[in-house]
Order: C-alpha cells, then structure tokens, then sequence
DNA sequence: ATAAAATTTTAGACTAATCTAAATATTCAA
DNA sequence: TTGAATATTTAGATTAGTCTAAAATTTTAT
C-alpha cells in the first residue's frame, strides 16, 4: 500500500517541517535530489492518500507522521544495532538503515528494541520514538547557542553524513565527553573547547551548530 | 541496477532450476503468482541484463547463480538471526526474511554471519552458502527415501511454508530428532516413525516428501 | 504598482513492471 | 500426421515514479 517511495518523501518533510517554518516544494525538491516538478506530482499523491494536510500548506496529517516516525523510529533503532551488536562506526551505518527502515514487521521492531534492551538514542544521540511515536526527552541545544566558562555533555550530531561524522572522529570528539567551553568568537561563531579536561578543540560555526549539547551531568 | 523485482525472479529461477529437469515460463509464472505474460517480458530483460543464458533455456548464467545464491545466503542468515537472537519461531520468520534479503550491504551480510558464528544451517535446516556461493554438504536424503528399521536424524524440511511448519509442530517434530523408521506403507508412501525413542507419529507421503534427513550421528 | 525573479504546476514523455486478450508456436494423442 | 490442447509471445493498456521544457503563479524589489 504505501511504497518505499511514499516513505522516504513523508520522512523528508517531517524532518524539514521540524526545522523550516514553512515546508516548500523546492526544500523537499532539493532533499529527495529530485526536480521540483516531481515533487509536485508527489504531493498531488500524498494528498490523495491523507498522509498531507493540503497541498499548499505541507504538513503531515496525523497519519502522516505517525508513519514518519515508525520510520525513523526503525532507522535509529536499526543503527542502534548495527553499532551496538555487529561493531559498525557510527559513520557506516546511516545508508544500511536507510534499507533497513523500510521493512514492515512491527514484531520484527519490538522485538529488535527489546534485544537492545530499550535504547533511548541512535549511535548519533537522535532520540528513539517508542512504539507509539513519543520522543524521549533530551533538553539539548546546539553548540553554537552554549555559554563560556559552562560545561556540558556532548549528546548528539544534527546530521550523520559521513564527512562530518569522520570530521568529529579526527577531532577526537565522541558522543558522551564532557565539553568545557574555553571561548566563542562573536565575529565568526568559532568555538573552543576542553574536551574531558584534556584536549583543547577549535571548531567552526557551521560545525558547532551540528553538535547537540546538554548542560546535564553523564548518565 | 538490480531490482527487487529482478531478485525474486532469479531466486525462483534458481530453486526451479534445482528440483525440475527444465524451467517453464508457466512453472516461473506459478512461482512468482504472476502470469505468463509478465514472466515471458522479464525473461527478455533477464536476458538483456546477462542473467539467464537464453530465452528457450531457462538456465542462469554465471552471474545469475551467484546472484541467487547470495540471496538464498541473506534470506538463510536473516531467518538464523530471527529465530537466534530475536527469539521468532520457525514459522515466523519467511515473510520477513523475504524483505531482510533485499538489503544491500556485504558488510552487513559478513558482520551478521560473524555475530551468528558461522552457522551452517537455518532454522528449517537448509544449508548457508559462504560468501563465494558455496554450499556446506550435508548429505540428506527425503524422508520418502528412509529404509525401515533403521535410524535416522531429522535434518530438514523442503519448504518453510507457515501451515505445514505449523503442521510438523502439531506432531511434535523438530530438527535434530533422532527418527526410527518402524514401518513404511507401499501403496500410499505413508511412514510410521518413533521419535526419540518416545513417541510413535504417523505422516502422510505428502509430508514426508518434504522432510529430510541424513544417516549420520548427531552434531 | 509593476516588472523581474523565483517558485510551482502542467504537459508530454520515458522506464519498469504488471495485466488481459489475441496471435503463435509447440506438444501430444488419435 | 494432423487436429486439439497447451504453452508462449506479442499487442496494447495501466500504474508509479521520474524527467525536461513550458506555462502559470507567487514573491520581491525597484
Ligand atoms: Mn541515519
Ligand atoms: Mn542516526
Ligand atoms: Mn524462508
Ligand atoms: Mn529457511
């Protein structure tokens, strides 16, 4: 009934619509890599289906996100495993479950969440929805919004691209260090940090704005 | 570059391929539930793609077999996983394999058969082909075949359709059983077995076409 | 307020995979 | 060996998803 496809076009604006302000053609064009002319012929069909509100205004209907997050949901519960169980990096797993999150058993999904024993986040510190489409609550904030002098854990990645992520990893910066923020230019959004009491890193703007804080203590 | 489509067809040609002498259209198009037409046009494009050897000869070619086996290998190591780590029983796991066999990653394939510990067998007993596409020999014969009064164990059953699974649970048989043969019926192929030196069960020919088992000793 | 620029939609075409109905080809049996 | 039955292929149509090019609409800037 609803393709693959159909899946990865109702992902796409749920993402965007976290984000934009309002979700248009030519974003949704732009992240699928398909021409805008495609996209307005989708649309036509995400209507039909129910899975969007309206066509000019592009939100999803409440079935429409509940299948977004079945759907990332499974993504992030399948890289879960594959770093977790089959040793993966985190910078290999995103193309395998972008397969993976397209099989439909909602057995296979409970079952798959109940081996990695409930997991609250992916191997890039994204929230895992539970069964019913309910985040887990994380309080974070981008880097770029941290204030000197603080400290704070590092949570997540805003993207698992692979450059970025291999980026991170030669920077020596992992999920769950403690990030002490030593000084933020004002003219170019730089940072620099003192990782775990240890290492001192300087970091771009379009870098820090990618990277989820908390000011929490470690689990 | 190749389809999902394209997969199953060439799976089925491959399992055709191994019990009948040569394959139809008509027993593909019964295969795949889909007429003769449909499969008289894939075949063109088979062939095309160099993936059978020729249209009046359904045979796969080099490249075809390997691409079959590779998908038996996933479909095989998936199912292993289900019932392995997931707890699924033997029943259960066919449909979803069906879509876990499309994934495509070798990484993923060698990282799964790793975490499994090389299994040689699925949950219904047939065999793992390595990642060349060899097959481990295991030298079964089916129960159809067994000489009364001598013993047997239970190694493998021909299909892992859900109602006959469902059928062998009824009766209480499971791999790895050790089965006497106590008589065998000439005129209706019908066989009496004691398992596991407890239980007397009956079985049909029709079933016990279907179940197969070696000479050998246990594991 | 109007023209230019940007965005979106429509029109028309293409491919993969399927169907039914009709035409052909093959096999089998009298 | 020849007509009937069976099997296969072709013809023509359909659906999902994509494209480019052109038309229409909306936004932005002068
Ligand atoms: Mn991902
Ligand atoms: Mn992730
Ligand atoms: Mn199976
Ligand atoms: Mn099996």
């Amino acid at each position: 009934m609803i393709s693959t496809t159909i899946e990865n076009y109702i992902k796409a604006i749920f993402y965007l619509g976290e984000t934009a302000t309002n979700v248009t053609v030519s974003a949704v064009a732009e992240r699928m890599q398909n021409s805008p002319a495609s996209v307005s012929d989708m649309l036509r069909r995400l209507y039909e289906k129910g899975l969007i509100e309206d066509k000019n205004n592009i939100t999803l209907t409440d079935q429409g996100s509940f299948l977004a997050k079945q759907i990332i949901r499974k993504h992030r519960l399948w890289e879960t495993f594959l770093v977790k169980t089959l040793d993966f990096k985190w910078d290999e797993v995103h193309s395998i479950a972008e397969q993976l999150e397209h099989v439909q058993s909602s057995l296979l999904t409970e079952r798959l969440e109940r081996f990695l024993e409930y997991p609250e986040t992916d191997p890039h510190g994204d929230p895992i929805p539970d069964k019913d489409g309910n985040f887990p609550n994380l309080s974070i904030i981008p880097l770029s919004e941290a204030e000197p002098g603080k400290s704070y854990i590092f949570r997540s990645v805003a993207t698992d691209a692979k450059d970025f992520l291999n980026h991170l990893d030669n920077k020596g910066l992992q999920l769950g260090q403690r990030w002490v923020i030593i000084e933020k230019e004002e003219f170019d959004g730089s940072v620099k940090l003192l990782v775990d009491d240890k290492n001192e890193v300087y970091l771009s703007e379009k870098v820090a704005k990618n990277l989820n804080i908390c000011s929490g203590q470690l689990d």
